[in-house]
DNA sequence: GACACCTGTCAAAGCAAACTGACACATGTC
DNA sequence: GACATGTGTCAGTTTGCTTTGACAGGTGTC
């Protein structure tokens, strides 16, 4: 099953500024393989830790990728991230329906459409002990 | 019909980064309702000239709209845009097949991926005299 | 010629994103 | 304790996109 396909504007939007950078298309081919943890997927891909962390936290607030912090056998944290299974139709058509719902200019003078915020789910399960 | 909906994975690049900004989607919903001139669309959207310019520029760079200059029937040259048919449906497995395809770093030393080019397509047309 | 409309481009400024290095913290092993 | 591995975050630089204003054409009308 997919991913919701028809979001906001401002969520497309959010989507598409995500997917709309080199190292994050291939963080998410990466994650294609299978769920990984921050380190090593740093070394696989070949960037620094800080980066990825941020290109992963771009990627989560886009409900791309999920990530959730695990402690493994020996004890030590480590946050796994895997893919979400989306699916979007990118078409004028749909551009056009959701253009409507973009924000102007985040003017501040604009209540209503606030409230919209999103917190990032990072679930924290525990294997064995 | 549609365009292709297997592109490279640079041109996918191109694609995301280039609906990857609300400005851009307004002009793409702008332009559903029918072609139209630029002068007349930044009228229409409310910005300049010289930055909806460039806004089309990227557009037409990444595939999604055509431009053609035209001459007015009093002689006057306007460059209509119009959108492009696209469709493509974003999937993991669609990034996965394309991220291989994405180019490293620009590394000067790495020939054979080059002669990629494409070339803005501007029909000139004539509209009686 | 002056005006209104269209086109295109350039340089400088402004701003947001990307990137790096260093720090603080925790755990298991030698 | 020293070391290697994992986590997260912060400050500062660098890079690149975005935006603006001004300029240089072109045409038709008054």
């Amino acid at each position: 099953m997919s991913e919701a396909s028809v979001p906001t504007g401002d969520e497309l939007l959010k989507i598409l500024s995500a997917l709309g950078n080199p190292h994050r298309l291939r963080i998410v081919a990466a994650l294609t393989e299978g769920r990984n943890y921050v380190s090593a997927l740093a070394r696989e891909i070949g960037m620094g830790r800080p980066l990825l962390h941020m290109h992963l936290q771009r990627l989560e607030a886009a409900g791309l990728v999920t990530g959730s912090l695990e402690l493994s056998e020996s004890g030590k944290a480590m946050k796994y991230y895997e893919l979400v299974d989306f699916s979007y139709t990118l078409t004028p058509g749909l551009v056009a329906a959701l253009a409507p719902t973009l924000p102007r200019d985040a003017k501040p003078a604009d209540p209503g459409d606030q409230a919209a915020e999103r917190q990032h789910q990072t679930t924290v399960k525990e294997s064995s002990g």
